[in-house]
DNA sequence: AAAGGAGGCAACCGCAGCGAC
DNA sequence: TGTCGCTGCGGTTGCCTCCTT
């Protein structure tokens, strides 16, 4: 059995005050980020690590765009979700001062209804995918039938057909079903995606 | 003006991944 | 190679605010 990572009777929970938001402010800008688990009892702080760090990350990072999202980092989020799923931290990592829980909280609040209403099912991907991949003319990377050319990269592809998307996640590769709606059959499989 | 409901957001919880040993 | 501890992620919950009746 794994120990709690705090004593949880003897931390804090719920809303953060001023004081606490300062402290951990001030630790972090002193200390650096990191060792959330020892930082609570060295900035004198009665809170369990992992609950500064969600406060730090969440809230308190100088770096974050507070506010409402735009109707481009809408529809970024509409693009990557269709592609990567519901990977909140990937797709927060491609709208910079946004955190992963706030394009979480964004797309169930907002997106997900704004998308039954246009009659499109927000968990299918598939269907969003075909709605976003519409056809064209990237004849560098398709053929005249809007198939892949053998030389291009499932990243070519995707990122041909999504030039907004800027992709370069290293991460993982891209579903199944994915390629297989991309017809990726004959591209290798060395994934910048 | 008060009560109830809905929406939005911050925070918590549990689990998985990863590195150290 | 297996275990342990820390960190990060995604799902969920609960509280607060605003709107409607």
């Amino acid at each position: 059995m794994r120990k709690p990572c705090c004593e949880k009777k003897e931390t804090n929970k719920g809303a953060w005050s001023k004081l606490e938001d300062q402290k951990l402010t001030d630790y972090i800008r002193k200390h650096g980020e990191g060792c959330w688990r020892s930082l609570p009892q060295a900035a004198g702080l009665l809170r369990c690590g992992k609950s500064c760090r969600l406060r730090w990350v969440n809230y308190l990072r100088p770096d974050l765009k507070r506010g409402n999202f735009g109707e481009d980092e809408e529809e970024l989020i509409i693009k990557l979700h269709a592609l990567l799923g519901n990977r909140w931290s990937l797709i927060a990592g491609r709208l910079p001062g946004r955190t992963d829980n706030e394009v979480k909280n964004y797309w169930n609040t907002h997106i997900k209804r704004k998308l039954l209403q246009m009659g499109i099912e927000p968990n299918n991907r598939r269907s969003l995918l075909s709605r976003i991949i519409t056809k064209s003319n990237f004849s560098n990377v398709f053929n005249s039938d809007n198939q892949p050319l053998k030389s291009a990269s499932a990243s070519e592809v995707i990122c041909t057909r999504l030039p907004d998307l800027n992709l370069d996640l290293t991460i993982a590769p891209p579903l199944m079903e994915e390629k297989q709606l991309i017809n990726l059959e004959s591209t290798q499989v060395g994934y910048n995606v």
